[in-house]
DNA sequence: TTGGAATGTCAACAAGGCTGACATAAAATG
DNA sequence: CATTTTATGTCAGCCTTGTTGACATTCCAA
């Protein structure tokens, strides 16, 4: 049931994966990304706010002064569907919005101290779990964790997030 | 800035993991899921469905005749949520709904040949995806994609994941 | 300078979560 | 055996967050 203990063992090219060991992975995808989202979850509540809050102030907290529109484009949903979340973060004071010098039209995301407290929060608990993952499966497995990931990425979303990572 | 080029080497009992790498982590974990869903998500698409439509397709596949009950706990959701999906998928023939004979009160469920049709689909889809990741990514990662995973499972959704393995 | 493209906002709608109310069937209790 | 309690599933209505359409503002290029 090891997806290596295959025909060909660990180390060759070829990888032997039966249709079932590979249906098993989409599951433990779908169960693992629950477990991932839970605890944030449970913080967004108390506030009132659901996921894409924490995706909004996550990905400003990461590119402070970034564009409404790199973070549609980052985050794959329209501009009018982030608009309303950014327009209640805006509101409660977790996010503020100045207008470009450059270009007038656009306008700059920045979390404010409050937006800031609430992200480390959300970022906190995330880590940990992520954190007791990686130590509970192993110091090896840490890094085939993330090739396998990277390489289920569209193509596009890997760039966003290899320039996320660059910066 | 991978994972493992750490102070202690790999194959240590200890990780040491900054918050950056681990930040990077959550990251990949979204733009992964991301890529994960995208394939079927255009399918379903085409037949009007959503996401929802693809869970409960999926886990009727795997297990013929399971109950409307043991569904949502698998799912995580209401019942009544679960509920507007099924009548839809009733009503479209691709599930079929049939009263328990020995507790009358309970439904079970079965995929009709319809159904059966675009649960292969849809599988096909994200398992060519899942095999070409594995394939780059490398044999030696895909245990340790699978270990990370199955950890960040909460431990009641872990329990219905082992069961669904070994069934 | 003027027409088109880019950026962001407002309005209205759809999917899929949620709670509440309820019908039916089984089980427990008198 | 009758009646209350519990379990399962369905119907109705609400909220979040996705969608498209219409539009104001600003920039840029013809």
């Amino acid at each position: 049931m090891n997806p290596t203990s295959s025909p060909r063992a660990s180390g060759e090219t070829l990888l032997f994966l039966t249709d079932e060991q590979l249906r098993q992975g989409i599951e433990a995808m779908f169960f693992a990304y629950r477990g991932f989202t839970a605890d944030p979850d449970k913080i967004l509540e108390e506030h009132g706010y659901g996921r894409a809050h924490h995706r909004a102030v996550h990905f400003i907290n990461g590119a402070p002064g970034t564009t409404v529109n790199n973070l549609l484009n980052i985050l794959g949903v329209t501009k009018q569907s982030l608009n309303r979340v950014l327009r209640t973060l805006i509101e409660d004071g977790l996010v503020e919005s100045h207008v470009g010098q450059k270009d007038r039209r656009e306008r700059h995301l920045f979390l404010t101290e409050t937006g800031k407290d609430l992200e480390a929060k959300l970022t906190v608990v995330q880590q940990h779990r992520m954190r007791a993952a990686y130590r509970q499966a192993g110091p090896d497995a840490v890094s085939g964790f993330r090739r396998v990931l990277e390489a289920m990425m569209d193509p596009e979303l890997l760039q966003a997030y290899s320039k996320l990572r660059q910066d």
